[in-house]
RNA sequence: CGGGAAGUAGCGCAGCUUGGUUAGCGCGCAGCGUUCGGGACGCUGAGGUCGCGGGUUCGAAUCCCGCCUUCCCGACCA
């Protein structure tokens, strides 16, 4: 049969760009908001969010940070207190003038991220050194308001854990940033099944009031990089700012070292992106809403039987701790419902009807394997886990691989251009910013990040020639 | 903000060039029946300020003017 118009997307290789916004509409993760930009996130994909919250938290948490929550609203005086930091966000930044049905005397500011809210209770909070270091992490909607918005990738709202620390000294602060990068490294890694590169962003691109940027950039299955996570050394920019000091064990009054770092709604669009194919989603196991689907088969006389052993089959996943639905619309067909819960990118669908109760069996799809198997009805709860992870592995080294066959080192201009067309080039660089606008301008690929893990290298800058800076290769890409 | 495209039923579209009775089609939706191992089918039915405002005309979805919105491609960015 022909596509529907409910189901099926323009394939990836057509329009990549086309494939992705049908693919969120369809799949029903997300619907578009009544305000320019903004998104309704739907139950299912909420709760991939949700699942990717409990995994974030539960990693916060462990190492000794506490979650709070402060205001949406700015005063927009506040804000101006870190001319960097205002001079970053002011283009982008919603403002609230009237409320109460009158004029404010000073607008608020609908927050863009927290530093200047958290910063000025910081230094309200902070004394001595003995109150440091002061690890604090809420969840929380922020708004941006960007001029091209793409659902989940770059919403106008949208939500994020923010940490925000204070520390005693440079070193503690320095160390807490990696703290942070690897929370996130974690969870891209092993709940998101994304091989990324993580590296310092460039001066050029780091967060606007940042002494040093740390990020995390995947990349998508069109070669076009994601940003999935960032971790900032904040200095003593924004203790100066808003006078967060405490007294030392020496009885001298010090300006703290702040942090900040943050991951959003933004990593669903990247796991659509990253995993995704012409079939639909493909959803790593441990942030799937529902990891195998039961599709039961019958009719008439049938059906009684199926739908008992459907459900009793579920239960014995459940027991396992397998999150499973049974598929049972009756006006549906299983071939649509085939095609839908592959659309919807669940890992594994069990097809259980008459022919398999009979014989035993189930009939087992993987969402990435070409053929379907049968499994023993006795043994696919007690094996569920162990395929799982399977999925999750494979999953992951078919990102690390794909990361790396689009990947090239390069050594001239020509090069570079090539390169960045298709995937990632790593490149030394002169560190000009006037050469970092001539690739952009060529190309659109930007410096995502240099790479923690790149070898020492020396040389001439791959796209002028002069003397590289950064002591390494750095990664050029474009990005979303 | 620059460049492009589009606003007609929940979704996807046709109709507009050349104005003319009741605005169509597919999907979806509701009811009934038959189906169900890869996107089922029949019959019946519901569903519309044709983006908004003004103009031309006996008559406007269709022609003219103005406005609004959305989407796509760039610049800005998690």
């Amino acid at each position: 049969m022909a596509r529907t118009n409910t189901l099926g997307v323009t394939p990836q290789s057509e329009d990549f760009s086309a494939w992705y916004n049908e693919l969120v509409l369809k799949a029903e993760l997300a619907d578009r908001g009544p305000v320019r930009g903004t998104m309704i996130i739907r139950p299912y994909g909420y709760r991939i969010w949700e699942l990717i919250q409990g995994e974030l938290d539960r990693r916060i948490k462990a190492t000794g940070h506490e979650n709070a929550y402060f205001p949406l609203f700015i005063p927009e005086g506040h804000l101006r207190r870190e001319a960097e930091h205002v001079d970053g966000f002011a283009p982008e930044l919603a403002v609230v003038t009237h409320a109460g049905g009158k004029e404010l005397d000073e607008p608020l500011i609908v927050r863009p991220t927290s530093e200047t809210v958290i910063g000025e209770a910081f230094a309200r909070w902070i004394d001595s050194y003995r109150d440091l270091p002061l690890l604090m992490n809420q969840w929380a909607n922020v708004v941006r308001w960007e001029l091209r918005t793409r659902l989940f990738l770059r919403t106008t709202e949208f939500l994020w854990q923010e940490g925000h620390t204070a520390h005693a000294s440079a070193e503690e602060a320095a160390a807490e940033v990696l703290t942070a990068v690897g929370f996130y490294e974690e969870l891209v890694r092993d709940c998101a099944a994304m091989s990324v590169i993580i590296g310092d962003k460039t001066p050029g691109e780091r967060f606007a009031g940042a002494d040093r940027t740390v990020s995390l950039e995947a990349m998508m299955r069109d070669g076009r990089a994601l940003q999935t996570g960032t971790s900032h050394d904040l200095g003593t920019n924004f203790s100066r700012a808003f006078d967060i000091t405490f007294t030392s064990a020496e009885g001298v009054v010090e300006l703290c070292h702040t942090t900040s770092w943050g991951m959003s709604t933004r990593l669903i669009g990247g796991i659509i992106m990253a995993h995704g194919d012409d079939r639909g989603l493909v959803l790593p196991p441990r942030l799937a809403p529902y990891q195998v689907v039961i599709v039961p088969i019958g009719r008439g006389d049938d059906l009684a039987g199926v739908l008992d052993a459907a459900a009793s089959l579920a239960a014995r996943l459940q027991e396992v701790g397998v999150r499973v639905k049974v598929d049972d619309r009756e006006q549906l067909s299983p071939g649509f419902k085939f095609n839908e819960w592959e659309l919807r990118g669940v890992p594994v669908r069990l097809e259980l009807g008459p022919r398999d109760l009979a014989a035993g069996t189930v009939t087992l799809a993987a969402r990435l394997a070409e053929e379907k198997e049968q499994v023993r009805l006795a043994d696919i709860a007690a094996e569920m886990p162990d395929r799982l992870t399977a999925f999750q592995d494979a999953l992951l080294e078919r990102s690390r691989r794909f990361r790396l066959e689009h990947t090239r080192n390069v050594d001239t201009w020509d090069e570079l251009v090539e390169a960045v067309s298709t995937g990632f080039a790593n490149a030394l660089h002169c560190a000009d910013p006037a050469c970092e606008d001539r690739i952009k301008e060529a190309t659109t690929a930007t410096p995502r990040c240099v790479p923690f893990d790149a070898p020492d290298e020396q040389g001439p800058c791959a796209a002028c020639g002069k003397p590289s800076a950064y002591g390494r290769r750095v990664v050029f890409a474009r990005a979303y």
